[in-house]
DNA sequence: GCCTTGCCTTGATCAAGATCAATTCTGGGC
DNA sequence: GCCCAGAATTGATCTTGATCAAGGCAAGGC
């Protein structure tokens, strides 16, 4: 698996919103603070398990969501419930089916989360006549399609042990990217239950793999969401 | 899981191409028959299970390759020797990722397979002046990654038979689509192993859930590839 | 025709992970 | 500090699908 940090820039850039009046810390990603600036229309705070949904086939708003601060999981749910993650947005990312009005999709906040929600006429009509940014939304496509085909061979072929430590490394990478050395310090932006989703196991399976990560000293736990992974060398010879 | 006919026009067109001067019966896909009759440099038949490369990492080739007939499959590998395909490609898509020189992937002919070789800068040179290209191009990157995200909700949350059922539909979909009513007749174009590894199973499991589905009526199967499914919707029923 | 080879199917057994059922931990309200 | 509710852990048991092993079947070579 790939974990290496994906090409952003990750100094923070205050982009204003106007209609809100709210000044954020943004990042440059599909969006970059000019055009943020520019498109940003309203600007929301979601809470974790606050259960309200980002742009998806229920709020089917005429929108996108840019990634300010937090995650946001984007699933599909089976007819009898069961339910997998099929992605995570970090910031800056920009959530939200292009050229569709609808998709069979769900965002919701995994952490808290604050998003710009960007008018979707307006964005389209900017990437007709901007290339640099029609080219950031196709890398972004792209980058996503590579990112689920990655995940598709941990849901298919990694075992319990190798899933948890593949996710752990995920996060590692996105949520403590500056960290120096072998260890690494960050909090879980989602639920047990989250994790089970992402990864196509239960909560219980989760549990007992995070106790086996602690029994051998690669990581450790505090308040349920605390993780600090003793050694990344370790936890990558265990993805698989 | 949506099984609709993707949008192309299935009618064939001829396509020429110029270097080998071999006339295709194309498909308007990613590439419009005049595009591809611009662009194509080479025409490569691939037999099943040659173990040849279409464009991959190791045949780090400038190129992209245009399926004409047959069935591509992408599929990643872990060092152990786990192998995953996280897609198949049919005719008219493009194989190849956009913008970068390799990528973490294998493309091999699933079924015996026609491709047009198309090469990359060639390609890339087109799509700065062509904005409806372009745009077909984003629009198959984006079906792709939608296409993606359905298929890991089969592979972390069904079981085994749903995962088969599923299988089943999709190449249905794609290999039979002009047939009426409830029945549906088509050669599978992949072996066992190929639908083990599309759906992260074993070939064992795979083959006792088709046993199953020709105990209960649903299918039936002769000379191990030919299929007839007596009832698309009692399989619709078991794909979860 | 017979043998080989590769692919598929079937059966027996095993183990990883699911399920069911208690506990225990954590954080928030008072 | 104490209580409560939701979340996480742990244990016991069961099920699904993997593994190991044997045999069937069809195509190609001689």
């Amino acid at each position: 698996m790939d974990f290496s940090r994906r090409d952003i820039h990750s100094t923070e850039i205050p982009v204003l919103c106007r209609s809100c009046e709210v000044r954020h810390k943004g990042m440059c990603g599909a969006l970059n603070p000019d055009e943020l600036t520019l498109l940003s229309r309203h600007t929301r705070q979601l809470q974790h398990s606050s259960g309200e949904e980002l742009v998806g086939e229920s709020t089917d708003v005429e929108a996108y969501d840019n990634v300010m601060r937090g995650v946001v999981k984007l699933s599909k749910t089976l007819e009898d419930g069961r339910q997998q993650i099929v992605g995570l947005q970090f910031a800056p990312d920009l959530v939200g089916r292009l050229y569709a009005t609808e998709s069979p999709m769900t965002a919701e906040a995994a952490s808290d989360v604050e998003v710009c929600r960007v008018p979707k006429v307006m964005l389209e009509r900017l990437i007709e006549r901007n290339p640099a940014l029609r080219k950031r939304l196709m890398d972004q496509a792209l980058r996503e399609l590579d990112e689920a085909r990655e995940w598709m061979v941990t849901l298919g072929r990694k075992t319990a042990s190798e899933k948890v430590a593949s996710l752990l490394m995920l996060i590692a990478v996105h949520l403590d990217p500056d960290a120096r050395g072998d260890r690494r310090i960050f909090d879980l932006p989602m639920s047990r239950l989250d994790i089970a989703d992402y990864l196509g196991l239960t909560i219980e399976t989760v549990s007992r793999q995070f106790s086996r990560l602690k029994k051998d000293g690669i990581i450790s736990i505090t308040a349920n969401r605390h993780i600090e992974v003793q050694s990344l060398a370790k936890l990558q010879s265990r993805c698989g």
